[in-house]
DNA sequence: TACGTGTGGTTGAACTTTCAATACCAGCGC
DNA sequence: GCGCTGGTATTGAAAGTTCAACCACACGTA
């Protein structure tokens, strides 16, 4: 029971320095967001993802697992955004549990609109403000967390997820068409 | 308006790395101290700031300060607190227009009892999985962070922040007497 | 074919957070 | 004193999130 191993004053220093500045850093950036676009950075979140894939669109699985949303969180926000017209949701043709939503004309043209102000943003109050050092460890603090993560009781789960790599099916259906000019989707747009 | 610095490639990644880890490690602890403990991060926030504070208590702007909450966000979690009795709420004497929150014994105690489990979940997460150095330069990756959001048109906000440090009147009625053994309230404990 | 189990996805209720509006009081100028 | 301005805190409604069912279907097995 008190073989606790407690914070020392430094680590102290250190957590709460990561946690304000982690705070006040997503505050920011999804206060940016609302207030410019009308969006929570959530919403963004999920809308880059589709943008980035094949035919703008995915399974509802996939997604969750892309933008790391709970499947309940994302029915409901997908239910949102579909209210805004953002999104669409088609029953998969192969397994007909499944649902592909698909980011719709007017969803890729939210996203095109809100992307500047958010990278700007980001650039500012993270890039900016960082040396190519600092950046650098950042990129490993973040891949040794998030598999640090991964382990100890999710041992189980790290160990199918290897087996899978399927899931490429169905997507065919491509999004609507959009005369859009960026080639990639919204990739690049955090 | 195509001014825009676009992330490049390897900034994509940085930023990616860093958002994955941010949001995953924050949603583990979350649902450990949910869990484990009954209670969000946020509240567990809360009581942290109040048992740190002289006499176990704080004005309600202090304290929405002292843990980056909103003023309606704080009054709404401590009116949450104190249904729960970890907090009791009473009228500031020197300025009418104030609160004063306290931290009862048993909010005491229900902390006690959750930092354990979440000092653990925070070091064998982020301590543990990264080196000094990577810890070293986090820290400064947090003050960066923090102190570039702390400028642009939020300069004024600093300014007066400067001329500040009055505000620790009142407060001379002590929280409700606990025979802890804790002389430093919960620090340490994140 | 029928059954049991597991996956994909949704739903409603409870809870938390945001936003805008409100009430109350302090301090200042007159 | 009186009105003004600004700070302190709360409130209610709307938006978002979590949690625990729940339904529908796929897949393996008998």
């Amino acid at each position: 029971m008190d073989d606790v191993r407690w914070l020392t004053d430094g680590e102290q220093e250190i957590w709460r320095a990561y946690m304000t500045a982690s705070v006040e850093f997503s505050a920011y950036v999804d206060r940016q967001l609302r207030r410019d676009s009308g969006m929570p950075m959530a919403y963004y979140e999920i809308m880059v993802r589709l943008s980035e894939a094949p035919g703008r669109c995915l399974r509802m699985s996939e997604l969750a697992d892309a933008s790391l949303f709970s499947r309940s969180r994302l029915s409901h926000a997908v239910a949102a955004l579909e209210k805004n017209g953002w999104v669409h949701r088609r029953p998969a043709d192969a397994d007909r549990r499944g649902w592909i939503c698909a980011l719709t004309p007017a969803g890729f043209e939210a996203l095109a609109a809100a992307a500047p102000g958010h990278v700007t943003a980001v650039r500012e109050h993270l890039f900016d403000v960082l040396t190519p050092e600092q950046l650098d460890t950042l990129r490993e603090i973040g891949r040794a967390i998030s598999s640090g993560l991964r382990t100890e009781c999710d041992t189980a789960r790290a160990e199918d997820a290897a087996a899978c790599e399927a899931g490429d099916a169905e997507r065919g259906t491509a999004a609507e068409e959009d005369g859009s000019d960026d080639p990639r989707g919204m990739a690049g747009a955090c």
